[in-house]
DNA sequence: GTCTATAATTTGATAGAC
DNA sequence: GTCTATCAAATTATAGAC
């Protein structure tokens, strides 16, 4: 992999901006290997040895190997938690679009999400690590299936009292739209993964849509 | 952990029935230990020292570390295809019963497979390895994920001819069911691993079951 | 903040006696 | 099929010079 052109820059495990062109190399490259072959499967030998230092010099950034983990998990939280709808924007969304532009601009909103191939790397770690890692399993549960399904469930129960979707039980109604995502996203995550293509997958999410709006406006 | 309590005999990699005890108690162990730590994080050992040998006896029962996960695999691989309808079942099932029968008997018939300790433990195994392991992988995507589609989508179109069903894409619809349901499996086995209650997610199977019924029947 | 050198431990696996 | 003894390699992490 090449490392070199221009990184992104990421945060540092309290969230401040990475100035130190090393360590930022160290995330990339540690993010690229634990994605690869699991936290526990990389030593810091490999990752020192692709940034292009010894291994003695990656302790002047990171107190051990976890704090890398720790550094990366606090920018993935930071990432995923942009692209779920605000408390504020729950007005506003569900009086200016309509059940499918909803749905459909959230979709875009996550493929921009995961096209940052950074960004699909941390979820597969953050698959690979969820019986393993407590953090791992707080961040995957609570803040993304939880979260999004609890925002969401929001905005289908403000849709329902501007008569734009009949009344039921918006939290189970968000629930029900969710977990096919997250099962068609992960899959989606493993093909990328093995470089097979991802079209199937994005038919049955579209195909998704389209059953979930019939469903719910029946 | 217990292991002394009558074990389940499993079969060798070959699928022939493990005769030698001490060759069962491993994988056993084995099982235990892959399920909490994953494959990379328990050694050799770990295992022999909750069997009670030394590690050198291990290699007498299996010519690797990796030949016990392959055991493992091959045991789980015919524990989960039992509990698909067969190709020889579709005629009766669809004949026999309604569309609410037959999906809280499958999810019955799952959650009695998972009721096994055993199987749950492994359960979480694949989960752990599906990103650096290629059987693991195969088994969940190819043989748990879209056999189940198929079988039952099968079923689905032969309801359709039976006027049971209104027609409809079979296939889609049987995804549409499944992917929720391997969501909150995978839920499911986490609140299990953290000694949590399941109650909540049994009740989401529950809602599941009633929200598909009423949208592919309307 | 980089390096060399090294400590202390753990790993998967084997040789050979009984 | 069990044991003792051992190997060679890899692991995370530290000390101290520059």
């Amino acid at each position: 992999m090449d490392y070199e052109k221009e990184l992104e820059n990421f945060l540092d495990k309290d969230l401040q901006p990475i100035t130190n062109g090393t360590k930022n190399k160290i995330l990339h490259v540690a993010i690229d290997h634990f994605s690869q072959r699991g936290y526990r499967g990389v030593s810091i030998r490999q990752i020192t040895r692709d940034v292009g230092i010894k291994e003695s010099s990656l302790y002047k950034h990171f107190q051990n190997k976890d704090e890398i983990l720790d550094t990366i998990f606090a920018n993935f939280e930071v990432e995923v938690v942009k692209i779920l709808p605000s408390s504020e924007q729950i007005e506003v969304v569900a009086t200016s679009m309509d059940i499918r532009d909803f749905l459909e601009r959230g979709l875009q909103n996550f493929v921009n999400h995961i096209e940052n191939v950074s960004m699909r790397k941390i979820w597969r770690i953050i698959y690979n690590e969820l019986f393993s890692d407590q953090r791992a399993r707080t961040i995957y549960f609570e803040t993304i299936i939880n979260l999004t399904i609890e925002r969401v469930g929001a905005i289908f129960e403000q849709m329902m009292r501007l008569g734009k979707l009949p009344r039921q039980d918006a939290r189970m109604l968000s629930a029900e739209y969710h977990y096919p995502v997250f099962s068609l996203i992960m899959e989606y995550n493993f093909l990328k993964l093995e470089g097979k293509s991802t079209k199937d997958t994005e038919k049955r999410l579209q195909d998704h849509i389209d059953f979930f709006i019939k469903a719910v406006t029946n």
